[in-house]
DNA sequence: AAATCCAACTTGTAAATACAAGTATTCATG
DNA sequence: CATGAATACTTGTATTTACAAGTTGGATTT
């Protein structure tokens, strides 16, 4: 394996049917492999990797748990396109299809250490409270109309140069798995109807009285007793919140 | 392997992974294990159950991912206990824990066969199009507080007696599931903030301009091309929707 | 007595192999 | 030409073997 000595560190570590599943899967999602395309067979996947099929198949199992693809026995692997949302809620126009280049979004708070204030609804555990936490406040836009504004809290558990990374076009939680093995795996949220206060009519610019919805979220990760903490604010007027389940 | 033999049929045929799955499912749920228990090691599984690693860890693979168990490398692996609410939004109270005992549901439209007026936001196939559906209007108390009201439409397709079932207290989705075999699987589900008109205004008691969440669902069935369409309308005063994911 | 090391666990990764079962194509036969 | 059988794929299941890596507890040493 000359190869991997080569290798970047974050990579290096990564075992391969890991590898392997994050290529695909960001082939998936770049649209090297469309909805409906048949995906190379495990055997031909073991000989580009060269690794042996249960490897392969590791990788696979994980992709099609997730939702991207869907296995056919004797047939093959059909992409089936988007991670089924896991539970994080897409979002939908009521008019016509956004695609990605249509949205934008805008750091309000650039990541910043702080102490906790408060986790929304949630209560911390005693670990979270005592380490500060990484604090962001995000405006959505699509097709130049703000219609998400989210803060976001992390514990601050040595994530190393994070405060200085760019956020601006990378999903949140790519950066956090890429760079710091901290997966997404569930959690809990609640959602409430409130009507817009002075920030957000600011934001959306929206009148006073306008309905807005409010998604408190607690999000697991795969690393033990830490969370996320999420506050989301939605403009429904012209882009409802959309999620499977 | 001569104890399959005298196995009954449906349970013969499944996979060996999925059966000690199963099992151990089973056992985690009626208590057999409990909440912080270690599970037996892998090997000691392999020879509880004549099989070998692989097919041990394709089980606790899943169970793992589906969150019963917790696993950690040199230690073991943990009994969690429950699944995760699989997406369906649950309410939970702002104030004080609420039991079953305290919500009433009260039939505003009984029911009844209809056409399809619109199935909320999402296109209908032909087939659900041509058959009628089968309407019904519920309004949820809370404490003697109104929080939902929802409209449920169904396919009309041969569910004998159905609309003079008495629908009380028991769910619904419990009597179509013992009744007429029909499974919930998953679904879509929209979200959207309004202000409550006339209608909900009465409903809930509330004035005009009071903020609403509106949650227009789509849901799968194990019968294919038979989706169950669900409007509801939450008043999040003192309830708000929760759900884990 | 306390600290250290080591051995005996645990789960994680990976290979090589074999056969079963489902699907699609090809080719021979009617 | 149409039908059906053979065959060459595909994924599904399962074993065997090997070593890596994390955790625990006991024995040894200081």
């Amino acid at each position: 394996m000359l190869k991997n000595e080569i290798i970047s560190d974050h990579e290096a570590t990564l075992p391969h049917h890991r590898k392997v599943y994050e290529l695909l899967r960001q082939h998936i999602s770049d649209g090297v492999f469309s909805e409906g395309d048949l995906l190379p067979s495990e055997n031909e996947l073991c000989a580009l990797h060269k690794v042996t099929r249960p490897t392969i198949r590791k990788a696979l199992d994980r992709l099609a748990n997730e939702g991207f693809i869907v296995r056919h026995q004797g047939k093959g692997s059909i992409v089936k396109g988007a991670p089924k949302g896991v539970g994080i809620l897409a979002m939908k126009g009521t008019t016509s299809a956004v695609g990605k280049e249509n949205l934008i979004t805008r750091i309000i708070v650039k990541p910043e250490i702080r102490n906790w204030s408060e986790a929304f609804s949630f209560s911390l555990t005693q670990t979270e409270a005592e380490s500060g936490c990484i604090y962001m406040e995000r405006l959505r836009l699509v097709n130049n109309k703000p219609v998400f504004f989210d803060i976001t809290m992390i514990p601050n558990i040595n994530f190393p140069r994070f405060t200085s990374r760019n956020m601006d076009n990378k999903s949140l939680f790519d950066v956090l798995r890429k760079n710091y093995r901290l997966e997404v795996k569930g959690g809990e949220q609640r959602i409430l109807a409130i009507t817009a206060d002075e920030r957000l009519q600011k934001y959306f610019g929206v009148p006073a009285g306008h309905p807005v919805v409010q998604l408190n979220r607690k999000i697991e990760t795969n690393r033990e007793g830490i969370f996320i903490y999420s506050q989301v604010f939605c403009n429904t007027d012209e882009f409802v919140l959309s999620g499977n389940f």
